[in-house]
DNA sequence: CGAGGTACCTGACAGC
DNA sequence: TGCTGTCAGGTACCTC
């Protein structure tokens, strides 16, 4: 999926493009998608009529404010991205009619939401793993899930004291501990691998055996790295594209995520890739001593 | 509580 | 050409 920056690139186009518009209807071809309401009628009728009002990120997850104290919830997981253009649909496949530029055929949409003038927004999802749940705001804001996401990585608020203080009880590996949506939220596996090689700590060390120092250094290059991928609209390694459907830019200035067995630009030593927590860690032995 | 496995899906690619 | 296994930006849910 889409991370903290592939998000924030969508939520910022989709403000640009949809804010204000009106659900006119939606489409699906796989309506196990829509988790909530189950009954796919319910989260139509419910949905028809309603006004965009703001576009919001927390975490992964993008948040659509709409008329009557709504809130659509998109999550996008591993592959889902959101499209906004006009399709037409030929032989079972939905094809660009206006809007998106390099995206001419798409055959992963699964589904659409028409916004009057003929535009739609297409959730478009290969692995269908992506979730959209409409919720009452304020029931949003009491679930559990919402309530124990970590903090923005990127907000003012969140400060390195803070930031120390949540790893020093964690004996987890520091790349799992990265991508805990508890302890901060919107990192994944790209993101992780970066900060950690940037800062040249192993993904193996155990948070709470961090010195003041990598702390503060992992503090300050999640930062950088979110800001600089955010400011190239994301990493389109696998499949993610914005809503017009471009690549971003993030992947040609990544240094060792999905690179084992070539070269580490700082030292030479070739990069790695081991398991940490069932997902792939990729960093260089040398620099990244445990 | 934490760690580890599995499930949810489809497709690309390597090796036989 | 197929078949098999592995891998893929995530997270929920289960068991121990």
């Amino acid at each position: 999926m889409p991370e903290l920056p592939e998000v924030e690139t969508t939520v910022k186009q989709l403000r640009r493009e949809i804010l204000g518009r009106k659900i006119e209807g939606v489409w699906s071809d796989f309506k196990k998608i829509i988790k909530k309401p189950k009954d796919f009628e319910e989260f139509r009728k419910e949905l028809a009529g309603k006004k965009i009002k703001k576009i919001e990120r927390r975490g992964k997850n993008i948040l659509f404010r709409l008329s009557g104290g709504r809130t659509l919830l998109i999550h996008q997981k591993l592959t889902g991205h959101l499209l906004v253009g006009k399709w037409v649909k030929e032989r079972g496949k939905w094809r660009v009619f206006s809007g998106a530029l390099s995206e001419k055929i798409n055959s992963y949409i699964h589904l659409l939401f028409v916004l009057g003038n003929g535009q739609m927004m297409a959730l478009s999802d290969l692995r269908k793993f992506a979730k959209v749940e409409l919720w009452e705001t304020e029931r949003l804001r009491e679930t559990k899930e919402f309530k124990d996401l970590g903090p923005e990585p990127l907000d003012k608020e969140f400060t390195l004291e803070q930031f120390q203080e949540s790893l020093k009880a964690k004996k987890g590996k520091i790349k799992q501990i990265l991508m805990d949506q508890k302890v901060v939220a919107g990192i994944g596996n790209i993101y992780s691998d970066e900060i950690l090689w940037a800062v040249k700590v192993s993904p193996f060390k155990r948070a709470c055996k961090l010195s003041k120092n990598e702390t503060q250094a992992i503090y300050r290059a999640m930062r950088r790295i979110l800001s600089q991928a955010i400011r190239l609209k994301g990493a389109s390694i696998s499949d993610f594209r914005d809503i017009r459907g471009e690549r971003g830019r993030f992947d040609r200035v990544r240094k060792v995520y999905q690179k084992e067995g070539e070269r580490c630009p700082r030292c030479g030593s070739v990069i790695k890739r081991q398991k940490v927590g069932g997902r792939s860690a990729h960093y260089c032995p040398r620099c990244q001593k445990l």
